[in-house]
DNA sequence: TGCAATTCCTACTAAAATGGTAGTATAATA
DNA sequence: TATTATACTACCATTTTAGTAGGAATTGCA
């Protein structure tokens, strides 16, 4: 149960960019990755997931860097976990069919159900503006 | 941020073992794992755990097997996935020292400590008692 | 006493996930 | 055009997961 340095990076550097929001200016890879002691290429990829999601405004080139594309208070932190980590569901059979034929499993759906929702309140509950200032 | 099957198949042998608990017998491994589906060595394994953490009454030979030593209200899930799958921390460093030099991971640490929190919450406000009957 | 059934214990292993690295292409800017 | 940045693809070592295998120890019963 535990969550991979994807999805703790990921919090890490959209923190760094929330921070930075307010300035207007792109920050780059490489600043991030020096402040936090995070390999630039893992975060390259790390980068790709976020910007699939939509979640940022890129400058390529020289100067270029990220900037967040919405206010910090807009950014779920279980939307940014979700991008990288995946659903948090706890078991795999959550929210699929759920063949596994095992007869008393099914009957701990309920139980797991109810800690998945539990994971996703809180984490929704937490915006980015809860992490600056 | 997946539960690993040691914890699930747990959680599916005691609440086998306390729908069993009021007949006095002894439930052999070679049941329970033909009637989740289950093999009888992965289970074997788990239920070494579980019998550490003092949760068994054991009977080894002809017409052995597994019983519960306390009343399934006594059981807490939390204490059996904790048994099985070491704490529920959804990061390493919740609970310990934490050099990551990550500088801003550290400001990260409320609100993961907070899932963590919410996490135990919960599994720890069921017992085996309500997975039966 | 001997056999069958059961748990206990140690060692091994294939597959998947994790946490990266390397190299190159593409784009923007000075 | 040189520099600096992101975008993309491929690769890889280590760890974890989910078992398997084999035998030793223990008990009940015929």
């Amino acid at each position: 149960m535990k969550m991979s340095t994807r999805g703790r990076y990921a919090l890490v550097v959209m923190i760094d960019l929330a921070k930075n929001y307010n300035t207007g200016e792109y920050l780059s890879l490489k600043e991030i990755s020096e402040k936090e002691n995070i390999s630039l290429k893992y975060l390259e990829k790390i980068m790709m997931l976020l910007n699939k999601a939509k979640f940022l405004d890129v400058s390529r080139g020289n100067n270029g860097g990220y900037r967040l594309i919405k206010e910090p208070k807009e950014y779920k932190i279980g939307d940014i976990l979700r991008v990288t980590e995946g659903n948090l569901a706890p078991l795999k059979c959550l929210g699929k069919s759920g063949e596994c034929s095992k007869r008393t499993m099914c009957e701990t759906f309920p139980f797991w159900n109810g800690l998945y929702k539990e994971i996703n309140e809180y984490v929704d509950s937490k915006t980015l503006e809860d992490f600056i200032g």
